[in-house]
DNA sequence: TAATATTGTTATGCATAATAACATAAATCA
DNA sequence: TGATTTATGTTATTATGCATAACAATATTA
């Protein structure tokens, strides 16, 4: 059992960020997994719940996910009827993506299990560290080609 | 052009996680692009230059994937000529990994590129920052289900 | 009106990741 | 010792995430 060297990788933002982000989404992943929901159909229910009426076009923008790939995601929202696919009037190209009622519940529910997740995986670290984390996180975010 | 609200998603530091890791993980890909190397393949070669002798199950357990997964990685880097699999006396079923010359060579060209491709990503964020968010995510890191 | 752009879709491929089943070899134990 | 269990590497298979090309229908623009 000897030890492993990783310390060249551990010179890399992107190794830590990696490496505990696959902790976070493994427990999340068992999370949702009583509810029949990967991450994906989690986040778009999400938003789209925050969001009514918004249509697949920008849904897959702010998910940062082609559109293509939005549309099996969508599908299957639908057909479990936890949302709709509305035609919009005034562009007929676009559907107008609302929760139905069961959709709504299912957030309410999937919303308390997720905050506990992270509250219990996350709960030996000071919020205020978390805090500092995150703001740091989002600049990273920011650093997207093409903006910097 | 309306606005999307992500807000509720934005209370969960997975959420932030995955989406900066998005925009480091995107440029790291464009970066090793030339090099003809993907994310596990770099990583496993780095590891092996590192390390020299390990065999494959170790290997897997510090990259943190299935030992079938990391076959084809192994293959691959094997076909290339940039590492050996070398029956290990000892114990005749597992491989040695060593690097060859021309491991060596394409670790060192990667790691410049790595290392810049960071540098120019991160040059907005202050490195006192980023030591401290590391140290955050290897709490998180560090609480894995079965260790907490 | 003609050319161009947008929305949603299908098809396709690559990369990542997990599991089952297996052959070979080592370790354990009884 | 011999029988059982465990470890290593492998094949096959599957699910998931993510990207591109090509397309029909509709809007926009020039």
């Amino acid at each position: 059992m000897t030890k492993i060297n990783d310390e060249t990788l551990r010179t890399f933002v992107g190794y830590h960020l990696k490496r505990s982000f696959n902790v976070i989404q493994s427990d999340l992943i068992e999370t949702l997994r009583p509810f029949d929901l990967r991450m994906l159909t989690y986040s778009a229910l999400v938003l789209i719940v925050d969001n009514p009426g918004l249509n697949q076009s920008r849904l897959s923008q702010i998910m940062d996910i082609e559109r293509p790939n939005l549309v099996v995601i969508i599908d299957e929202l639908e057909e479990r009827e936890l949302i709709t696919r509305e035609r919009v009037p005034t562009d007929r190209r676009s559907y107008a993506l609302h929760p139905t009622e069961a959709g709504h519940a299912l957030y309410r529910e999937t919303l308390d299990a997720v905050t506990q997740h992270e509250a219990k995986l996350l709960s030996g670290i000071a919020p205020e560290q978390l805090e500092q984390m995150i703001a740091t996180l989002k600049l990273i975010e920011s650093a997207k080609k093409g903006q910097a």
